[in-house]
This record gives C-alpha cells, structure tokens and sequence, in this order.
RNA sequence: UCCCCGGUAGCUCAAUCGGCAGAGCGGGUGGCUGUUAACCACUAGGUUGGGGGUUCGAGUCCCUCCCGGGGAGCCA
C-alpha cells in the first residue's frame, strides 16, 4: 500500500493509499461514520458505511479520541461535500496510540492556557499557517542575500566576552570562571567580517534580557544582519527596501494558502513596493508636534508615536537621521549636522512596529575610541574592534531585521508570542 | 520596575442589592443513512487561586500573597 501525504491526495484519484496521521475530529450520523485525519501537510475525511452495527470497521473508529495517531488505508475520491474536495473511502483503521483527554478542544481557550500548551497547540491549523509563513520569510531572507545580491553568510558567536550596548540587558553566564554574555547582535562581528569579505550577513538567535512585556518583545528571538563595506546610509536604506520587498512578494507568491487560513488582507500587503516614504526625525517630531504630541526636538520617538507616524502611509516607513545621544555608539555622526546620527529604522505599516534598525559605523578610530570612552565601555574588550579603523579602514554599514516582528507584520498576528515555535516570554520558559 | 484588568467544572464564561453555584463546549451513555467546530436526548463533573478579616450569611465587600492578561519604559 502506498503511503501518501495529504496535500498530494488529489494525484490519487481512483487509488488505493495509506495516509499516516492523527484524528483531528470525527462525526458519526446512522450508518456513516466521518473520520478527520491530518497528517502535516493537510486533513482529510475519511468516510466508512454500514448497515451493520457490529461492523469491525465502525468498532475501531468508535475507539479512536482526538488527535490519537492512526494509519488509515482506502480509495481516494473527488468529492465536493468533502473539506478540500477530496476524501477517503475507509478500508482499513489502524490505530497506533490512543490518546486520552487531549486537553485542546475546536472551541476556544484562553492565551495563558494554550501558551502553557504550546507543544499541543501547534498542532491546531493557524498555528501551521504561521510555521509555514515564517519558513517562507526566513527562505527569502537567505535566498536574497545568497542568490540575489552574492552575500556570504558568515555566523557570528552566541557567547560574547562583552556587551555591544550596555550590559543590562545581557544574559550572563559563566565561561570557565569568566563571565561570558548571551549574544544580543552578531553586528560588530560583522564589521570584522566584512572587511574580510565585502558583503555578508549573520543569521540567528539574540537575547535580550529586558524586562519587557508587550506585544512586540520576546527574549530570544531571531536576526538576520547583513554589513557591508564601502556602504553608506542611503546604500544600506536602499538594501532593507530592496529585502522587505523581496520578502513580502515571496510569501505572496508561495503561502497564499496558509495566508488565506490567517484570514490576511492580501492587498495590503501588495502594496510594498519601493521606493517607501522617508521621514527625518526632525520632520517626524514637526508632524508630531501638529498631531498634538507633547514631544520636542532631542525626545526619544516612543511606541504610540511610532504608530501614529506609521499609520499615515500603506508602506514600511523609513525614519532616519536620529540624534546621535540617543543611538548606539557606534553610530557615524551626520557630517553636517554632527548631533545626528547617519541611522535610520523601519517602520511596519499596520501598527506593526519596528522592524528594522541600522546605520552607517564610524570608521575614524579617534572618534570611535571617544566614544567608547564617552560611553564608559570597556577599552580593552574593544581592542579588535577598534583594530577594525587601524587596517584599512572604510564607510561602512549593516542593519539589523527582526524575523518574529516580520513574521507578525505579515501574517497579521497581533502578538509575536505565536511567531516562533517555542517562545521565551518575561519570566515565561516553558515549555 | 510601574500602571490597568482578571482568576468560578477539563476548557470558555455567567451568577442582579451580600441570600439555593449555572450554561455551552469537552468526557460518558443512547439515537440519527453525507456529516462540515454536525445535531438530538440523558448523564457525571466544584475546597469559586492561597491565607486572613467584616457579616446571621461572602464567588460577590476589605487586607495580603500568588498566578495570568494588557500596556509603559527600552528595543528588532
């Protein structure tokens, strides 16, 4: 017998095949009995009659509860009353494990319930829709810069002697008696890198030890980097537009299905096309300002600022040139205006958020190692990175994309929570 | 860390002024010849988050602790 997967079922038509799976639900009325199997890749019903009671057939399917592993054996069947227009004539059941209570229903539950669940409640259809979409962006990601622009992906470490920014927001652990830090940003390996190698990118896990609750934080979650020498601040902008648009056509292009699932408004989305709308902090602090705002020149741009600005445009937004006191130190100061800072971010349409963050570095070692000082970092964990401005030193600049923000932007999640598999929440890791 | 909201059956929730703790789903039993989160009937299921207080009487009011949710700051 032939073992398929459910998505391929219509290839079948006629034919006598196997599907391995888990009973998702089932329904009885009289002599016909409906079986919901799902495999991974999809659920179909599978049907079974008789006018007998007994039937051995109708005595293994009244065995079975939800989500217990099963083997189903029949004859695939068009048929247009079934969910997805196709379904499975039962000749055989084989139950592989029974499961007992399973604590997820088709009804609903509540956020605590199911996060406490989370092993189980990927299981449920929607949360397939966001696995798959986020495989999607995170294959986009990499087939842009690996096919499109010739990136060489160079990994960055996870264990780091000393913060980039601070050491606050740090995981610490222990190295052999030394204190070593959980990676937040693979970013100043990737200065190092591409000095090596022009064009390269860093992809994985960051973690930030912020006591942050909302929507948007999670503690671990996933970057992807890119730095590139000789760039500039509008080379760098141009790429994030150029990656945000590849991404989003992408998943337009291949995840339809799941993004119908998720209920999408598909035409949103098909507006991110470049160039997108650019607003200086100055202009953004005047628009601000008119909006009735009480911020001034010099105020960080908060969250609900952040939103309103976003909102005004159906595209990602780019905010640029910030004041230099309020960014990372490494930030090239505006030659013209020194207090502004060559940076800039990228806003999601929707209220989405932040999604991207990035600059043009300082490449002066003198002004670098002001900086450092200014900022009280350690100069001495600094040494190599300063080494970076002693040995052909150039322009530079990278930036940095949240794959879980992009992933909520996309599907229409309201909460990053459900964007990756297993995620770590403010005093939350479990399971 | 701060502010707001909540915790009642396995799950989602209700319970009027402080006056007999309930429903739907899920479970169990039975019925139904094409069901679509099937439907119908019956049934089991409770230390109302913990502790203390007020009261003839507390799910309900007060104090306190714990847990969960939402938001702020900061960030991707």
């Amino acid at each position: 017998m032939k073992w398929v997967y459910i998505e391929d079922l219509k290839e079948h038509v006629g034919e006598e095949v196997e599907i391995r799976g888990w009973v998702y639900n089932k329904r009885s009325s009289g002599r016909v009995r409906f079986l919901l199997v799902r495999d991974g890749t999809g659920i179909v019903q599978a049907t079974a009659w008789s006018r007998d009671k007994d039937n051995p057939l109708f005595k293994t399917f009244d065995t079975l509860t939800r989500e217990s592993s099963v083997i189903v054996r029949g004859k695939v069947k068009e048929d247009p009353r079934a969910p997805g227009g196709y379904e499975l004539e039962l000749r055989e059941i084989i139950p592989i494990q029974i499961a007992e209570d399973y604590p997820i229903t088709p009804k609903e539950h509540g956020v605590g319930f199911l996060m406490a669940h989370r092993h189980l409640w990927l299981r449920s259809s929607r949360q397939h829709a966001i696995m798959r979409i986020r495989h999607e962006i995170i294959k986009a990601i990499r087939d842009f810069f690996d096919e499109e622009k010739k990136f060489t992906l160079v990994d960055a470490p996870i264990l780091t002697p000393a913060a980039c920014e601070g050491t606050t927001t740090l995981f610490e652990t222990d190295y052999f008696g030394e204190k070593a830090y959980l990676s937040q940003s693979g970013q100043l390996y990737m200065e190092a890198a591409a000095m090596a190698l022009g064009k390269v990118y860093c992809f994985g896990p960051t973690f930030r030890a912020e006591k942050s609750k909302t929507r948007r934080h999670l503690m671990e979650f996933w970057m992807v980097e890119p730095e590139v020498a000789y760039f500039r601040l509008e080379d760098d902008i141009q790429l994030a537009e150029e990656l945000v648009e590849f991404i989003v056509g992408r998943v337009l292009e291949k995840r339809s299905k799941e993004l119908e699932t998720l209920e999408r408004d598909i035409a949103r989305l098909e507006k991110v096309k470049r160039p997108f709308p650019r607003v200086s902090y100055d202009e953004a602090i005047e628009i601000l300002k008119k909006e009735g705002f009480d911020i001034k020149w010099g105020d960080e741009i908060g969250g609900d600022e952040e939103t309103a600005l976003a909102l005004k445009f159906e595209k990602p937004l780019i905010l640029h040139r910030f004041p230099a006191a309020q960014k990372a130190f490494y930030m090239e100061p505006d030659p013209e205006r020194p207090e502004l800072s060559l940076s800039f971010d990228m806003l999601a349409p929707e209220g989405y958020g932040e999604i991207i963050g990035g600059s043009e570095r300082i490449s002066d070692y003198e002004l670098l190692l002001k900086r450092i000082r200014e900022n009280n970092l350690p100069e001495e964990a600094f040494q190599w990175y300063l080494d970076l401005r002693k040995y052909g030193s150039v322009p530079h600049a990278g930036f940095g994309l949240g794959v879980e923000r992009t992933v909520a932007w996309i599907t229409g999640v309201k909460h990053v929570r459900e964007t990756i598999p297993f995620p770590r929440l403010l005093y939350k890791i479990y399971p």
